[in-house]
DNA sequence: CCTTGACCTAAAGTCAGGTTTAGGTTATAT
DNA sequence: ATATAACCTAAACCTGACTTTAGGTCAAGG
């Protein structure tokens, strides 16, 4: 048995961390003794996995509800995959957005590069006086929208 | 010149925003007949450049800074640069970052695909009876972190 | 005249996942 | 016995980008 202090140290995790995720239901199996919380086996192990669900992205609500599967059984695979299969489809999404965001910055950056190339002359200001930046973000941005 | 509901109803915005947007100190140039607020072509011309730096996922407080460089001129094209640079370094860490989460959700998916079908058997639950979830992702969290 | 609608402000509320603070109790070491 | 470290709770605070609320001004239409 470890107290709050321990469990902080082994998982590198402030104490109000742990104090946080038992408030939110997260060791349904955490015992006491005179008010003090005594983590055992079965709370390093809730928190093994609530590590690793975050690590995919999951809400502690999400984590909850999963936790909670896991203890009605088999029953529950269809549950537990339709949740990961729905936090893979935002995740991909995410992903897709990020990555058309990437490409608007790489237009901004070389813009910016060739801006600076053409410093000295100041050929692009003097095709579009002190509009341009934004004329070319949003040509580009239309032109990918 | 427009007023912010006029406003509000071309770029589809509630009017709250673009309140928002002036107290953040986003239109510098924006008049006032009588207290009620004036936009004018270059109140509409920020909009269109806060829309295109927001899809960056630009922070406020970075569009501002933007623009102010803006009307600075072609002095601070190193810094819209800069910006725009550290912009992209912190999407592409985000992507990388969502690849692994993605990676592990993959499995987690897969891994409850062989529960399923496995589903009459019991196999994996014979296997590790009642851990095998929580095990098997760790496994798989260790092989890849 | 009076009501409706559009405008205004300042301040508080929202979301998540914690962190911090204030005030109080327990356990351990001297 | 007492000091101090570690524990406890409830509630406030934090970030960011808004939204909502409460209360007030003003112009036009019936």
């Amino acid at each position: 048995m470890y107290t709050i202090g321990q469990v902080a140290a082994m998982f590198n995790l402030p104490v109000s961390t742990l104090r946080y995720y038992d408030k939110e239901g997260l060791f349904p199996t955490l015992s006491r003794q005179s008010g003090i919380r005594k983590f055992g086996e079965r709370e390093l192990e809730a928190l093994r996995v609530i590590e690793c669900l975050k690590k995919s992205g999951l809400e502690i609500k999400d984590i909850k509800q999963f936790m909670s599967w896991c203890q009605e059984g088999p029953a529950t695979y269809a549950d537990r995959k339709a949740l990961f299969e729905a936090r893979k489809a935002t995740v991909e999404a995410e992903i897709a957005k990020l990555q058309k965001t990437l490409d608007m910055l790489r237009f901004k950056c070389w813009y910016y590069d060739v801006a600076i190339q053409d410093g000295g002359e100041a050929r692009l200001e003097t095709m579009l006086p002190d509009r341009l930046p934004q004329d070319v973000q949003r040509m580009y941005d239309n032109a990918h929208s």
